[in-house]
RNA sequence: CGGGACGUAGCGUAGUCUGGUUAGCGCGCCUGCUUUGGGAGCAGGAGGCCGAGAGUUCGAAUCUCUCCGUCCCGACCA
C-alpha cells in the first residue's frame, strides 16, 4: 500500500467523460435502463435530489409561491399556439398517437384507437398551464398568481448523458402571472437569485448569473436568465434558467384579466426551472480521482459510521458503542438540521467498506475499533480533504461536528470558486481568444480553456462566427457590472464584457 | 439526425484481420481456511446461446447485410 491508487479510472486528466461516467457508477447514483436515454435514479442519487427538492421547496413558498400539479399531456394544438415555442420543441417531443394496444392475427400487440389529436408528453408546461392560468386569472386582485410544479419532463433527446442530458428528466418549473411587465421583471431576477443561492450555498457550486443572448433565449421568451457553473473541465455548465415571458404567452393562451381601471389587459408570465440536472453539476465541480464529493447540506448520509470489529471478543461492544455514537450524532444539529448519520454495520471488510463511502462522497467517515473504546477517540475522515484521517477524541468529535460540517460545506465552494477564477480569463485580442480555445494536441485534446470574459458589440455576427470556429458560445452577459469598451472583433462600442466558454 | 469508434459473465478485456475440438483472463460474486485498524492471501466454485435477427458455410464470437444499444465529435438542449 506504499503507492497511492485512486479509486476511479482514468482519471479527470486521462479521459474526462468516462471519468464522469465511472464516478456515477462507482458512487451509485444512477444507470442506464433499457429505455433508451432514460435513466434509474439510484437510491444514494435519489436521496440527493430529495435533499434539494426539499431545500428549494421551501425557498419557492418562502417566497410566496404555491405547488400544484399539471397534465403529462399536451395537446399537440396548444405547444402550436406560440410559433417560437413550437419551433423550439418540436424536434424532441413525444408524440402519444393511440390509445390502446390490440393482437393482431399473429398475436403481435399493435396500437390501436387513434385519437383524433395526438398528446405530447410535456417538454415544459407553459402551454398547458397558461390554458389552466386564463381560467383562473379574472381580475387584477388574482394577480400575482405564483405556481411552481415538481414534475417530470420528456425532451426526446439525441445524445443522452446520465443527469446531464436525458429524455426524461425530474425537475421543478415555476409558472407566474403579474400585473405588470416590471413585477414580472422582478419574479424573474428573484427566482434568478434563489438559485444562485441555493446553486452556492446548498450545492457549494459557485454561480454567474446574466441573461442570455437572443441565441440562446427559451423559445418564447421575451429575456432568460440564467446561472452558469464551470465544470472541472472548465466547460460551462447551464444550471438554471428564468424566463421573462412578456405577454408571448398570455396572448396565446388567452390570459386576461379586468385591471383597476376596468380596462382587459393580458397577463404578463414568467416562468423557471431547475432540474436533475444539478446533480450532474455538482458531480463535475467537486468529484475527484477517487470519485463523488457530495457536500454536506445536501448529502443523503453526512455521517458513515464504520465499526472495525478485528476481534470477535470485542464485537458486540464495538457495535455497542457505534450504536451510541450514531444516536449521539443524530442529537446533534448542522445547518439547522438533525446530523443524517448512518451506521454501516454490513459484514465486509474494513478497507472496503470505508472505500465504497469514499466513492459516494460521504462527507465524515468514522471509524471505531476496540482500541477507540479503550481510548475514547475516534478516527475520523474527511472526504473534502482527499481522505486524510486521523484519530480524535470523541468528544471532541461531537462538540465539532457541526464546524467541521459546516468547514467542508465552505471549503468546497472556496475550493471550485478558487478553480473558476482561476480559469477566468479577461481577453482583449482576437488572436488571444482564439490561442485559448484551441487544444495544443488536437489528436487527443487536452482539457483547455475556460471562461473568457470578452468585449462585444452585440452583434448576432460574431456570436454565429464564435460558435462556428471554436465551437463556444456566449454563455451569459452577467448582471450587475458593465464597464463599456471596445468590441474584440469589430473594434465598435461594446456595452459591456460577456462571459464566452464551451458548453455542456 | 450527420461523422467516427465500439458491443464477448456484474465490470474490464483476449480471441475477430487469416472461420474449425468444452470461448480464455483479471476484478467482482459464492464457499472454506488463513488474516484482520483496513480496498488482504490461499484453495475451491457459480456465472456467457460472444447485443438481436437474417444470410454465406460441412462448420460463425470471427465473413456479409439489417436492426438495436453505448461512447466520442457535430447540431440541439435543463
Amino acid at each position: 500500500m506504499a503507492k497511492q491508487k485512486n479509486a476511479i479510472s482514468p482519471t479527470r486528466e486521462e479521459d474526462y467523460p468516462e471519468w464522469y461516467q465511472q464516478v456515477v457508477r462507482a458512487a451509485d447514483l444512477a444507470e442506464n435502463t433499457p429505455v433508451r436515454g432514460c435513466m434509474v435514479i439510484k437510491p444514494w442519487g435519489y436521496g440527493i435530489w430529495e435533499n434539494i427538492r426539499d431545500a428549494l421547496d421551501g425557498m419557492f413558498k418562502e417566497t410566496g409561491h404555491k405547488n400544484a400539479y399539471f397534465p403529462l399531456f399536451i395537446p399537440k394544438s396548444f405547444l402550436q399556439r406560440e410559433a417560437e415555442h413550437v419551433d423550439g420543441f418540436a424536434k424532441e417531443c413525444a408524440v402519444v398517437t393511440h390509445s390502446r394496444l390490440e393482437a393482431d392475427k399473429d398475436g403481435i400487440l399493435q396500437p390501436a384507437g387513434e385519437l383524433d389529436e395526438p398528446l405530447i408528453v410535456r417538454p415544459t408546461s407553459e402551454t398547458i398551464i397558461g390554458e389552466l392560468f386564463a381560467r383562473w386569472v379574472q381580475s387584477y386582485r388574482d394577480l400575482p398568481l405564483l405556481i411552481n410544479q415538481w414534475a417530470n419532463v420528456v425532451r426526446w433527446e439525441m445524445r443522452p448523458r446520465l443527469f446531464l442530458r436525458t429524455a426524461e428528466f425530474l425537475w421543478q418549473e415555476g409558472h407566474t402571472v403579474h400585473a405588470t411587465a416590471e413585477e414580472a421583471i422582478e419574479e424573474t431576477h428573484l427566482m434568478l437569485r434563489t438559485y444562485a443561492d441555493f446553486a452556492e450555498n446548498w450545492l457549494a457550486m459557485p454561480v454567474l448569473r446574466g441573461e442570455k443572448t437572443e441565441a440562446e433565449r427559451f423559445p418564447g421568451a421575451e429575456t432568460t436568465l440564467c446561472i452558469e457553473a464551470m465544470m472541472q473541465d472548465r466547460k460551462a455548465l447551464q444550471a438554471g434558467t428564468s424566463h421573462f415571458l412578456g405577454q408571448n404567452f398570455s396572448k396565446a393562451c388567452g390570459i386576461k384579466f379586468q385591471g383597476v381601471q376596468g380596462k382587459e389587459e393580458l397577463g404578463w408570465t414568467t416562468s423557471w426551472g431547475v432540474s436533475t440536472r444539478l446533480i450532474g453539476g455538482m458531480i463535475m465541480t467537486h468529484a475527484d480521482d477517487d470519485g463523488l464529493i457530495v457536500p454536506p447540506r445536501v448529502a443523503p448520509t453526512q455521517v458513515a459510521i464504520l465499526p472495525v470489529t478485528p476481534k470477535e471478543d470485542s464485537r458486540v461492544q464495538v457495535l455497542e458503542a457505534c450504536e451510541a455514537l450514531s444516536k449521539e450524532i443524530n442529537e446533534c444539529t448542522a445547518f439547522d438540521l438533525p446530523v443524517r448519520v448512518e451506521m454501516d454495520d454490513r459484514d465486509l471488510r474494513g478497507g472496503e467498506k470505508y472505500w465504497q463511502w469514499v466513492k459516494k462522497g460521504v462527507p465524515l467517515t468514522v471509524e471505531v475499533g476496540p482500541r477507540d473504546l479503550e481510548n475514547g477517540t475516534v478516527f475520523v475522515g474527511r472526504r473534502d480533504l482527499g481522505g486524510k484521517r486521523e484519530g480524535m477524541k470523541r468528544e471532541e468529535f461531537i462538540s465539532s461536528l457541526e464546524d467541521t460540517l459546516v468547514a467542508i460545506q465552505k471549503n468546497l465552494f472556496t475550493k471550485a470558486q478558487d478553480f473558476q477564477k482561476e480559469n477566468t480569463r479577461e481577453i482583449d485580442k482576437r488572436e488571444e481568444l482564439y490561442e485559448y480555445f484551441t487544444a495544443k494536441n488536437s489528436s487527443k485534446p487536452e482539457i483547455h480553456g475556460g471562461f473568457a470574459l470578452i468585449h462585444w458589440d452585440r452583434n448576432p455576427k460574431w456570436e454565429e462566427q464564435l460558435k462556428n470556429d471554436l465551437k463556444v458560445t456566449i454563455r451569459c452577459i452577467p448582471e450587475g457590472v458593465s464597464v463599456p469598451g471596445t468590441c474584440l472583433f469589430s473594434g465598435q462600442a461594446s456595452p459591456g464584457r460577456v462571459v464566452v466558454a464551451k458548453s455542456y
